[in-house]
DNA sequence: ATGAAAGCGCTAACAA
DNA sequence: TTGTTAGCGCTTTCAT
């Protein structure tokens, strides 16, 4: 019932050798003979098996991407990063969540190779042992989306997260401020935080101003979180007067924070964000904002991957992406 | 190189049928023999190759999901629900993006049937009469998540657009309104927006309210857009005093459009929105707004394709979930 | 309970 | 330029 190349073969009267030529664009092909193929093709309504190719080839022109959370903006962003380039390529993805969590990582990889994807993109924040021996021994090049690498055997791709955390809170500390406050998601599992966290501290080192735990809140990185994370600093004793927000998301619950207790941004509390997604737009005062180049991230990790795949050699396989911050209204 | 069953059928003194049973857990093998089967498999480290087993037996499960754009997360978190129970019933997905033009679509959809997927979920916004005959010749289930076929041809999963809509403006009207504005994004392609405003119209009727056609705003459904089309209002005569939005992101606009021009929502001016995504808390007022449930819509979109791949038999293949509105304080 | 063998639909030498 | 043929790694009758 389904239209096979031998049924092709046979109503144009060539081998399927031919037929297979002239579906994969082969030029040892004499044109009136491509074209009595290509019209038998048409007329059966003759459409390639990819698993057979796949299986003859060994190449199934798909590649693996997993993620921690697709309905997350971060990763949607690079997701269709990845897409684009994967489709300008060429190639399709199969596209799965993790949730952050090491043993779907695990499976999913397990699973994807099965599937004998021809690369895989991966965004994980925490690259474990066991993961790290996973990936090892893929017979298929992977790289890591937003992710650093640090024993640097993968490639990668990223901005330089440390550096720009430290720009950012620079740029706080050069408003005067002495009392910053972080405020970031889990830090076990929010995407490259602790880089944020130590380049945070370094930087309140390098200006001589004193680090207190207090004003680190490392909640579950939700909008709530941020509201209730300044309604409780605003308590304490010397309360913090800027913010550095891991996400938009958290900046816009400090802001609506502030305002909820009389504060004004950036007039009293100065804050500033690391995303840069669309929302930092959607909020009034506008923020301040690094931008993270999720959807770029993506792209680039994708066309690696395809140099990769393709075993052309790699100048660098760890790219940092440069960063920038975007001022709007939230830092005066 | 690659281990395959035959390298654990030699080494397990067994023939690949019996490997192959043990591995697809056919019940017709003596212990002894799985146990011996099982430790050579991981002895070798065994990974079957799901592109062989596609071939031969003529499933893959993975199903394709087409969907507008994953960086949108409307998108996006039906795409999560799909995924997860993709997941629950051991399939993988395609995962790959239109943009809502009629041509990729049919690309993908072609793409998607080369690769034999199981099945497909179908997220578009017009199924067109070229679509709708691709989809018709489809030798797998397709079904469509959060869009409406008028022809109900096609296994379908979504709310009540036109009712929820309704009671939305009704929401309005019962406040007192004469002058309810309606913003959404492009009517020819966003999601469902030609129900929201037919229901939009006929409710007005109902009510023995004139429809103005300067009321009714479609512009390109972005944030911008939505404080622009507030400023363009404000200046007519008799502005509009309630705004039905097609999504969060333009009822925020909306919000601060109002905000600039020193009007309080909701005593001033009075604003429902269709979404309830998180975005729905993330201003202030916190939005009011229809619930659209699209991680459901995708969930039990993939749950009935799971069903018409394994021929079950379903009870109506038109499923409508029902709607709610969350009562927030953009409506008073 | 197990094995032998015939495909699944295609690619890729190798020949001609 | 075209055809022949041997797989790719597995599932699935059909025997035994």
């Amino acid at each position: 019932m389904t239209v096979t190349i031998y049924d092709v073969a046979r109503e144009a009267n060539v081998s399927m050798a031919t037929v297979s030529r002239v579906v994969n664009g082969n030029q040892n092909v004499k044109p009136a003979t491509r074209k009595k193929v290509l019209e038998v093709i048409e007329r059966l309504e003759y459409r390639p098996n990819a698993v057979a190719r796949g299986l003859a080839s060994k190449k199934t022109t798909t590649v693996g991407v997993i993620i921690p959370d697709i309905s997350n903006n971060i990763y949607a962003e690079a997701a269709r990063g990845i897409e684009d380039i994967a489709t300008m390529y060429r190639y399709n993805i199969i596209l799965a969540n993790s949730d952050q969590n090491e043993e779907k990582e695990l499976i999913l990889l397990d699973t994807m190779l099965g599937k004998q994807v021809d690369g895989i993109v991966m965004m994980s924040d925490a690259v474990t042992p066991k993961l790290h021996q996973s990936m090892d021994h893929s017979p298929v090049p992977i790289v890591l989306a937003g992710s650093v690498d640090e024993s640097n055997t993968f490639a990668s791709v990223n901005i330089d997260y440390f550096q720009a955390t430290k720009d950012a809170v620079q740029m706080l500390i050069d408003n005067g401020h002495k009392r910053i406050a972080f405020v970031s998601g889990p830090l076990s599992y929010t995407i490259n935080s602790h880089y944020k966290l130590e380049a945070y501290k370094t930087v309140l080192n390098e200006a001589n101003i004193e680090v207190d735990e207090q004003l680190i809140i490392a909640d579950d990185g939700t909008y709530d979180s941020a509201l209730e994370a300044f309604e409780a600093l605003a308590k304490i004793e010397n309360p913090p007067t800027a913010f550095f927000a891991g996400s938009d998301e958290l900046a816009i619950g400090l802001i609506h924070g502030a305002q909820d207790n009389g504060k004004k941004v950036p007039e009293d509390i100065e804050i500033i964000s690391f995303e840069n997604s669309k929302l930092a737009r959607m909020v009034r005062p506008q923020l301040t904002s690094v931008v993270l180049p999720l959807y770029d991230i993506g792209a680039v990790a994708m066309r690696l991957l395809t140099k990769l795949m393709n075993k052309e050699s790699i100048e660098d396989h760890s790219v940092i992406i440069p960063h920038r911050i975007e001022k709007r209204n939230s830092v005066k």
